[in-house]
DNA sequence: TTACTCATGTAACAAGTTACATGATTTA
DNA sequence: TAAATCATGTAACTTGTTACATGAGTAA
């Protein structure tokens, strides 16, 4: 019908980076990316290549513009068109994508650790329970943190670690009681 | 030093691989493939291309070998070796790596949900809260399973998904008192 | 003036995706 | 015998990675 702009459903950096400019308003692809690389994730790297590629193809969408702000840096504040926000919105609310269980790390390692002996999984449960309490204070802290917004991913963030640590406690009562 | 087996840490694909070779025992490439399909998450396709060329990759670093059944199909078992257990082993219990957050899309898309103005949330929340328990029944029926490894894959799903649920009630708890 | 941060991006590579091709074996 | 399933894989593409290059502005 058209070829222009591809109305493709939008990855999920796609989508990540759309709602962070939502979210902080106009700002330079430097700014979105860093903030991606800050994130406590060691899944999402932000790195220069993906962003700026996928900013590319997003202005090539019409879900973003850039304006030029003057310096010689050729600095871009870059801003969400209203089709961008609105396919942002139709990403975030797709209930399929969004309740999808993801790529959890600890979910797919977890069938090889009840692989183990008794004693080796043991030893390996109470090593992750360690990390996962320093995980979840480290959230915590961060936690302080009253934009709403940013709370939202790190309650989600800590109520998840809360429920590995949940099955941890469940798998050892297994163990006393067996 | 040495330069024909690469000891680069494994992909995702490549330690689910060992680790569904390692439980279900020699099979082929087509059924590792294959369960990896079926799986519930829109996130593994276990496409040929990846899982083929994984394998491959595999092999050459000396995880795994395969022995020629002596059909016509080309059929071959896969096994793991003695390095390939080792290695599984490790990466499965890195714990920098099993207790990262991964990539969630429930908690990538709760930032914007939380932009939306109060009868949108809701809205969006409680759609949400269906497909999410939705969901969960569908686990639970699988769950009848009462092999442990896979249950444990299974368990971490379900409780992934109550604490989903549980932070959508916070939020409407929110809604109702403010 | 030196070093750090801001800001743009590219090049080479890694590891996935879908869609297709090919043929053997089994089941209706 | 026709259709479904088992089993191998490749080709073209997409999207990510790391590592590098380039230069402007700022603070020591």
């Amino acid at each position: 019908m058209q070829d222009s702009p591809k109305p493709t459903t939008l990855t999920e950096l796609e989508g990540a980076i759309l709602s962070e400019i939502h979210h902080r308003g106009p700002q330079t692809a430097f700014k979105v990316r860093r903030s991606f690389a800050i994130s406590p994730s060691l899944e999402w790297r932000g790195s220069a290549g993906a962003c700026y590629a996928a900013i590319k193809r997003l202005e090539r969408a019409g879900y973003v513009y850039g304006t030029e702000i003057g310096d010689k840096r050729a600095s871009r504040l870059l801003d969400l068109t209203a089709e961008g926000t609105a396919a942002m919105v139709d990403w975030a609310t797709d209930p399929d994508r969004a309740i999808s269980v993801g790529i959890d790390p600890f979910r797919l390692r977890s069938g090889i650790w009840r692989s183990f002996d008794r004693d080796a999984e043991a030893k390996a449960l109470s090593r992750l329970r360690e990390a996962l309490v320093a995980h979840i204070e480290m959230l915590r802290s961060y936690s302080r943190n009253d934009d709403v917004i940013e709370r939202a991913s790190l309650d989600l963030a800590i109520r998840l670690q809360l429920a590995r640590l949940e099955w941890i406690g469940a798998v050892e009562q297994e163990h006393a009681k067996g």
